[in-house]
DNA sequence: ATTATATACGACAAAATTTATCGTATATAA
DNA sequence: TTATATACGATAAATTTTGTCGTATATAAT
């Protein structure tokens, strides 16, 4: 439990290929052979990073992905939230739907447990995990 | 992802519910029909509990479980780590044979936010999250 | 002693989620 | 016009989580 998910992962691998590589447009088939990440899955990915601008696409022959500048401000709320949606340990947090809410005796703890795991994704940028 | 599993889930309810009842023993059947949890997994999870010392079981007739003394101060890193062994956003904190290492650029990341989790979890016991 | 009730624990099955693949469309530089 | 790259939906495979079943052990009450 509380695991990451491949694609946050491979996210990661990006965006940090994608940092030392500023020089440049980086096309997915690079990232993907250089760390062996299959290809359509980290493709995916990356779309979804470049339609939330943490990171910029240049579609065609020598286009590719390169870093944008708002990237070192991404907190890592931020960052999870565009891959994966709201990060929350129970889906109660956010969904609503739950047949025993009458019963629930566990609200407060959940509340409390997901406002701190949020607190500190929200203090954490993408540039803080990198040094 | 990031979510708790069941097992976590239902442990946190027992526990509310322990905290709830110290003057008697409860049995699994208790909990397990107040709260719809299947009996089966519930009683696995107590027996884990138990056999860490965060509750006490007596077996027999009109035994049951109840809420140790050292209930309070457990922290909820021991709590997840007792149900759910080492607490690790990748496997690869704990875990050896990953075939990447050669290639892996995000090392640092990773145990930049595991750090970060366990020192959150470590600083936060049962007590904190019930009231 | 016997019975009923409760915990203890391992093996396996079902369900849900995550991960990967496939097919097609669109943009653009050469 | 062609080759290369991103964009995106549908579906299949793999893994993990969740639940079930069977059996053993302890103990209070009769």
């Amino acid at each position: 439990m509380l695991k990451i998910t491949k694609k946050v992962e491979y996210a990661l691998i990006a965006v940090r290929h994608l940092q030392e590589n500023k020089d440049k447009l980086v096309p997915v088939a690079e990232i993907s052979s250089s760390y062996g990440i299959p290809r359509e899955v980290l493709a995916k990915t990356l779309q979804k990073l470049a339609s939330s601008s943490i990171i910029e696409s240049y579609k065609g022959p020598a286009g590719g992905y390169k870093a944008s500048n708002k990237i070192e401000k991404t907190t890592l709320n931020d960052f999870f939230e565009v891959l994966e949606g709201p990060t929350a340990i129970m889906d109660c947090y956010f969904e609503s739907g739950c047949d025993h809410l009458s019963s629930c005796n566990i609200r407060t703890p959940i509340n409390k447990i997901n406002d701190s795991i949020r607190n500190l994704f929200n203090n954490l940028t993408l540039a803080d995990i990198s040094q």
